[in-house]
DNA sequence: ATGGCATTATGCTAATGA
């Protein structure tokens, strides 16, 4: 089974962008996040490469959608337990697998009520999560987290203090999640590897520079993460024409 | 760096992002 999640920063502009990747990269299951708009109908689009696609849209911002080679059924739209305007979570399920895809928020500026908003949702999600384990379900949770788990995982140090991407708070979070027996499924592939990004700014030659964050990840539950393959990180299309700020992740793993 | 760049919208400036 192979997975992938990608950050697309608007779908109606990156459309064929993502279709190009999907004929070249034919996942089983590719969550998308920003899709940053309501229309439903550009999900027709997929349907001739063979996908279905679950969604939760809202207008102009955020926005998740979960392609999916098989027939699924949608498990949750939004977070359980947490009261969100914000169309940030889908979770469907497919064979037996729960995919939960996640567009985490971003939090800055860290003294404002943005960042106790982002806490609380990853404490939402904490909470969910490990109901998920404890109950033995099958899940793989990805998407963009908003969080650089390591200092290894932020282009500079530096430039990253005080910000809501690498702050104690929101790490302590994604520690105490992977301590419920996830497995960093990109991390664990490659570990103590440097420039392991996943998003570069388009501003100061951002990506020409490799100044980059991880913060885009594929969290496998405990017994999917006995069935590891590989994990990698795909820089061919933001090496593109009007490229998302992110690009993909991918992660293959045995089928249960 | 209240910076750079990109995207969306009862649009031509403001909000958001990371």
């Amino acid at each position: 089974m192979q997975i992938a999640t990608w950050n697309v920063n608007s779908l109606k502009t990156r459309l064929e962008i993502v279709k190009e990747w999907l004929v070249l990269n034919p996942v089983d299951f590719l969550l998308l996040q920003e899709i940053k708009g309501e229309n439903e109908e550009i999900f027709k689009e997929f349907e001739d490469l063979g996908y279905k696609s679950y969604f939760h849209l809202q207008k102009t911002y955020n926005g998740v959608a979960t392609l999916a080679r098989g027939e699924c059924s949608v498990v949750h739209r939004g977070l359980p337990g947490f009261e969100d305007l914000q169309a940030r979570f889908i979770e469907v399920e497919c064979d037996g697998v729960h995919i939960l895809n996640g567009y985490m928020p971003n939090g800055n500026p860290i003294d404002t009520d943005k960042f106790t908003y982002k806490i609380a949702w990853l404490n939402a999600l904490y909470s969910y999560v490990q109901g998920l384990v404890e109950n033995n379900v099958d899940f793989i949770l990805a998407g963009d987290f908003n969080i650089a788990p390591l200092d290894m995982d932020v282009y500079s140090v530096a430039a990253f203090a005080n910000d809501a991407l690498t702050s104690k708070a929101a790490r302590d979070i994604y520690f105490k999640m992977l301590n419920l027996g996830l497995l960093d499924a990109l991390r664990f592939k490659n570990p103590r590897v440097q420039n392991l990004f996943t998003w570069w700014d388009y501003r100061n030659t951002g990506f020409a520079k490799d100044n980059g964050v991880r913060i885009d990840h594929i969290l496998l539950s405990p017994k999917l993460a006995d069935g590891f393959k590989d994990a990698f990180v795909d820089k061919v299309p933001r090496l593109k024409d009007k490229p998302s700020d992110h690009t993909p992740v991918v992660c293959v793993v045995e089928d249960l």
